[in-house]
DNA sequence: CTGGGGAGGGGGCCC
DNA sequence: AGGGCCCCCTCCCCA
């Protein structure tokens, strides 16, 4: 019975002992799977947030998507303008007042697009379409940069506006550039309420000066555009050279029964038209500022760059004696004389007269021109009165007088054939008033002298009447040795040459000779192309090579 | 090669 | 005699 007992006490201690383990194993596994399962509550919360924050950067995206969508029409326009590199495009009408040539706007394309996404707060966009850079560059600073071009400035971290939140941290999915199309720079910013479109092209600070220089606009027909970018037109000034034709005014006798100035009839209207599309007209305030920093041809090559002008308004009077006084701008500097669509290359005259502007500020000058500014220095309502404009003539022609001491010759010496006259542009010196006269008409683009019969304009009379020999057929000039007729005395001169064997253009390169120009002209085109042709040549062999080195 | 325009220079005429 | 004006010639350039 005792062993019975005793049997029952060790089982029930074994049972004990096997519950114990047995609840020690439970519990174990349960401590185990709660780990489990916390470690997976764990994770799934952590994707739940990351999952969380994805849809955050989704929701940014779309509205930051909408937001672009709805740019301004004006900010489209200026995109579009951008596009424009180089005056590719034209602008027409109104619009053309608010282009901008590429490199101008600060759209700031490459700035990537920060979102404070540690704040964990919804961030909402604010679009800073800067125009800063005409400020930050000053007046009359030309800022041409292509397209690719990085500018240094797009680095920094400038942002305009209320906007004072700094580029942040940038997400991944933000940190690429914004799209090339908005060529804006998108700051988000805690706390505001709304997206806002902030474009200040609505207050550019860029002067009237820099929109005349960079839109080469007709603003004189558009004087209220002008008084709302807080610069009012100059008093008394049209934005529309209006000279007077003194001493000489002959007007419109285009209908062939009046005579030339000369006594001829040249059935020529000299109405003293400037040439169509070669008048830069209204830019008496542009002068100012560029023309004052000697800045001529850049002034030219913006102006033309945009294009031909507005064209109403072309007829003008003529006063040869106040354009030099009052046309402190020359009405035509050209550098890019296609756009006059005739004519030599003036540009260079605007460069050298820019480098005797520059180099040479105070020489006195004698200059017939120089008389005339004293004569009547404020003839008409664009005249110098204001101070800037009279220094910049004193440069003009005190620059002249200084040229032609440069170039050895006194301009008040006894010597009749002397070219004491200088024109007040480029300095150049003809021997005579009216050769003068005439030779500016190249700067000003004044052609007194109009065929009837056509829409030709010459600035110089015997041109003219040359020209209408294309009318009449008249050839005057007639080869003796066979039966050839010419217009141009020139044409027969050189025609002959041929007759006579003569090759007097001869290449620099090799043997050859020609008896025209035009043909030698040809012939080292040759030359140039067979040196491209090596140097392409030898650069498809230094490619071929780098990348054979490459891929080995 | 030719046609034709742009522009400068020379020289004659007139005042 | 000298200057201004005008015509013409010439050269250059481009189409």
């Amino acid at each position: 019975m005792a062993n019975c007992m005793v049997f029952h006490t060790q089982i029930a201690s074994i049972m004990e002992v096997l519950a114990n383990a047995a609840v020690a194993e439970i519990c174990k596994l349960v401590d185990n799977d709660y780990a489990v399962l916390r470690l997976e509550i764990t994770q799934s919360q952590k994707e739940n947030t990351a999952l969380r924050r994805k849809l955050q950067l989704l929701e940014l995206k779309v509205s930051r998507e909408r937001v672009l969508g709805s740019l301004p029409s004006s900010v489209k326009i200026l995109d579009r303008n951008r596009g424009m590199a180089g005056g590719e495009g034209h602008l027409t009408g109104g619009h053309r007042s608010f282009a901008k040539p590429a490199g101008r706007n600060t759209w700031r394309d490459d700035q990537p697009i920060t979102v404070d996404e540690g704040s964990g707060t919804s961030t909402k966009n604010i679009i800073v379409i800067e125009s800063a850079d005409a400020e930050a560059a000053g007046p009359g600073v030309k800022l041409e940069k292509s397209e690719g071009e990085e500018d240094p400035r797009h680095s920094r971290n400038i942002q305009t506006g209320a906007v004072g939140a700094p580029p942040i941290a940038t997400d991944d999915s933000t940190t690429a550039p914004a799209p090339p199309s908005t060529r804006c720079s998108i700051t988000e910013v805690s706390g505001t309420p709304n997206a806002v479109l902030k474009s200040e092209t609505a207050t550019e600070t860029l002067t009237v000066t820099q929109r005349l220089l960079y839109t080469g606009s007709d603003h004189g027909s558009d004087p209220e555009r002008l008084g709302q970018l807080g610069c009012p037109p100059s008093p008394g000034s049209e934005y529309f050279p209006v000279f007077h034709q003194s001493q000489r005014t002959v007007n419109s006798c285009g209908d062939g029964d009046t005579l030339g100035p000369s006594g001829d009839d040249l059935s020529c209207s000299y109405t003293t038209e400037m040439d169509s599309g070669n008048m830069p007209l209204g830019l008496e305030t542009q002068t100012e500022t560029d023309l004052s920093r000697g800045d001529w041809n850049r002034y030219s090559s913006s102006v033309y760059s945009e294009g031909c002008l507005d064209k109403k308004r072309e007829v003008i009077v003529v006063d040869e004696v106040t354009v030099k006084v009052d046309g402190d701008v020359p009405l035509t500097w050209n550098a890019d004389k296609t756009h006059l669509g005739e004519g030599h290359s003036q540009g260079r005259d605007f460069l050298d007269y820019r480098e005797s502007l520059e180099t040479n500020p105070n020489v006195a000058t004698h200059s017939p021109l120089h008389a005339f500014r004293d004569r009547d220095p404020v003839s008409t309502s664009m005249g110098p009165s204001d101070s800037h404009s009279r220094v910049l003539f004193d440069q003009v022609l005190n620059s002249k007088d200084q040229r032609a001491k440069a170039q050895g010759g006194g301009a008040t010496s006894g010597n009749s054939k002397e070219k004491r006259f200088l024109c007040m542009f480029c300095n150049k010196g003809f021997s005579c008033l009216q050769k003068v006269e005439i030779h500016q008409r190249v700067h000003t683009g004044v052609k007194p002298f109009s065929c009837t019969q056509c829409h030709m304009r010459f600035a110089q009379a015997g041109n003219l009447k040359i020209h209408q020999r294309v009318h009449t057929g008249v050839k005057p000039f007639s080869c003796t040795q066979c039966h050839m007729h010419f217009s141009h005395s020139s044409s027969l001169k050189r025609h002959q040459r041929i007759h006579a064997g003569e090759k007097s253009y001869s290449c620099s390169q090799c043997e050859n000779r020609f008896s025209h120009q035009n043909q030698l002209k040809m012939h080292l085109k040759v030359h140039m192309e067979k040196g491209c042709s090596r140097v392409r040549t030898a650069g498809r062999g230094f490619q071929r090579g780098a990348t054979s080195g490459y891929t080995s």
